[in-house]
RNA sequence: GGCUCGGUAGCGAAGUCGGUUAUCGCGCCGGCCUGUCACGCCGGAGAUCGAGGGUUCAAGUCCCUUCCGAGUCGCCA
């Protein structure tokens, strides 16, 4: 079969636009065959662009030509037809389009197509492989098609508003100089300096720090970011941030301009109400009531502290936790015994050790009694008093993890309250719970490095009244810092900076760096600051995670238009790839073969 | 790096206790059909069961190794 070319025609519309009131007009649309049905003397093609799909009709009055034409097509060929909308004789209403039909006078075959690897369908079933090695004919498929317009409006908001609110766009370098604090960069090898790296910007924040000293005063850009580190469903190794700045403002005064954006973007979007303010929550109340510092405040299951009452138990498994500095906590899975059966309980057992807890102890009120894994090694009192503090009554399961690390605690239970939501289908993708945690400790201390780190950045404010513990009590010492979280996703992160070379260096001081290596590695910045910088502070966003919530999508994948799979390759391209000997030459790279054959190895 | 799950025609899946020619749906090819729209009917082709090794009279199935993917822990200031 041969292809043609456009030659005069002129598209008149988008096939998904045309319906009852178009009917009688002469029509000229273009598009992919979704699929063809032949009856002999009656042929339908189903004609699809981004708008949807409209049915190419074609009867014995059509030109004989013509017909032939159809009866030759097949799946994603490509063509171009003219004709007069009628109305059909059978109308089907899961089509928008479905009360009319083109009566084609003329058609072009524009392109032919291979069989594709699979269907170009809504709801398909195929790995994710093989979708993203043909990912060109993934995205023709409407809902990946919805997904990347939804990005594009969400990010089309974005500029709106916050050009309405006084903000610039500016772009920032994305070649730039590797900082060791933070995850690993991506680099570039310089070939004008041999020997010396670039890197890809794990964020904008140094740049846009000195932006507001330049006096930008607002700034905003959607920005590419490359972290070298492993995949999630809600990581890429390239994401985009919304990336913000403001001037001569307080972290309530960022966290409204904010809210006003949020609630901007879904109503536009997605058409859903948010109320603001949202919550505001102190990390410290976060990991109490929630044992995460990103809660997914939809549902309940709230952490509960029994350390006081088991500290003297006779049961080591207890007891030993609260005397080693850890703690003993519960959730009570509210009204579900009867979904938790013993067998269910073994397996959240085995999900808590993923997170390094020993176990998991419980009780299961049901029919008016309790079993429970425990009771046998504590007086009545004692498993009395556990139960009221959990609130516990019929038909509760009460969920027990203790640990001489309250993180370990905290981070089993914040998990398996999830995970047991989950399991309860009680997480709607439709219900938006939007949080402010806001307090972060300053400080981390990284076993790894055997000393404390910033647990956000090393540029961001301490609390004024924790400013003394910087030196004095770095655990706890809190910062101006603030993350949105939606749904239990960290949506951004953001503080109030340092502005004053004073404080950067106390700062640098507390992360153990001399004056010597903070003039190394952020000399730019420091000695920026000496000429006047604003007070001032902002906000990331991961602009992926926001469109796949609001798209309800699982991964970030979802949302994006060419993603790397979990080893960081690409299965389109096929990238990384290896490089000509001349290109390396060039650089004066040579690849270490004993490293690499180690590599290999491992 | 660890753990869990998965890999069977182009795609999605089934395959019991190890036993004849590996099953089903979609797609594909050929034929028929004047109102289909997940069209229908008739016929057909298409599989080194991810790869390698082992046990066995016999392996998609059991064992070992390995590759690939997904999720997750570590990691991600």
């Amino acid at each position: 079969m041969t292809t043609e070319t456009l030659q005069n025609f002129r598209r008149s519309g988008y096939c998904g636009t045309y319906t009852m009131k178009n009917v009688g007009e002469t029509i000229s649309v273009c598009g992919w065959v979704q699929r063809q049905r032949n009856k002999g003397a009656l042929i339908f093609v189903d004609l699809r662009d981004r708008t949807g799909i409209l049915q190419l009709s074609f009867n014995p009055d059509t030109p004989r030509e013509v017909f032939e034409k159809a009866a030759g097509l097949h799946s994603e060929y490509v063509v171009a037809a003219t004709g007069i909308l009628r109305e059909r004789e059978s109308k089907n209403p899961d089509l928008a389009t479905g009360d009319v039909e083109l009566e084609v006078t003329e058609l072009r075959l524009l392109a032919a197509s291979e069989t594709p690897p699979f269907e170009i369908l809504e709801d398909l079933q195929a790995n994710d492989m093989l979708r993203l090695k043909y990912r060109y004919l993934d995205l023709r498929r409407p809902n990946m098609q919805k997904a990347i317009q939804t990005r594009h409006r969400v990010t089309k908001v974005v500029r709106d508003y916050f050009d309405e609110q006084g903000f610039f766009e500016i772009e920032t370098p994305m070649l730039t100089k590797s900082t060791p604090e933070g995850a690993r960069d991506y680099l570039v090898p310089s070939r004008t300096h041999p020997g010396k790296f670039y890197a890809l910007p794990q964020s904008p924040q140094q740049y846009k720090q000195l932006l507001m000293l330049s006096g930008f005063d607002r700034y905003m850009q959607i920005v590419r970011c490359f972290r070298d580190e492993d995949l999630r469903a809600d990581r890429q190794p390239e994401f985009t941030q919304i990336d913000l700045e403001m001037s001569f403002v307080t972290a309530d005064d960022v966290m409204e301009i904010q809210e006003g954006f949020l609630k901007r973007v879904f109503k536009e979007i997605l058409d859903v109400d948010v109320q603001t303010p949202f919550p505001r929550m102190p990390y410290s109340e976060a990991m109490a009531r929630y044992g995460s510092d990103k809660p997914d405040t939809r549902f309940g299951f709230e952490l509960c502290d029994i350390s006081d009452l088991v500290k003297d138990c006779g049961f080591g498994v207890f007891s030993g936790p609260v005397s080693e500095g850890g703690s003993v906590r519960l959730i009570n899975l509210k009204g579900f015994a009867a979904d938790f059966p013993r067998k269910k309980i073994d397996k959240l057992v085995d999900f808590v050790k993923t997170y390094r807890a020993k176990g998991l102890a419980w009780a299961r009120l049901i029919d008016g009694g309790v079993t429970s894994s425990y009771q046998k090694f504590l007086t009545e009192g004692e498993n009395a008093a556990i139960l009221e503090r959990a609130g516990a009554s019929d038909g509760d399961v009460v969920l027990i993890v203790g640990d001489a690390k309250d993180e370990v605690v905290f981070a089993a239970l914040g998990a398996l309250r999830v995970h047991c939501a989950k399991e309860l289908n009680l997480l709607d993708p439709k219900v938006f719970h939007f949080l402010w945690v806001k307090e972060f400790p300053m400080f981390e201390y990284s076993e790894e490095d055997g000393r404390f780190v910033a647990m956000h950045h090393p540029f961001t404010a301490p609390l004024d009244e924790d400013v003394e513990k910087l030196e004095t009590d770095k655990l706890g010492c809190r910062a101006k810092a603030y993350d949105i979280v939606l749904n239990g996703t960290e949506l951004g992160g953001g503080s109030i900076r340092i502005n004053t070379p004073q404080m950067q260096e106390t700062m640098f001081k507390a992360l153990g760096f001399s004056a010597e290596e903070a003039q190394e590695r952020f000399g730019h910045l420091i000695n920026a600051f000496q000429y006047g910088a604003p007070p001032h502070g902002g906000i990331a966003y991961g602009l992926d995670r926001l469109c796949m919530l609001m798209a309800g999508a699982e991964s970030i994948r979802d949302v994006i238009a060419f993603p790397k799979v979990q080893n960081a390759s690409e299965p389109m391209t096929a990238c990384p790839d290896v490089v000509d000997q001349k290109q390396l030459d060039e650089l004066g790279l040579a690849l270490n073969l004993a490293v690499l054959e180690k590599k290999t190895e491992e």
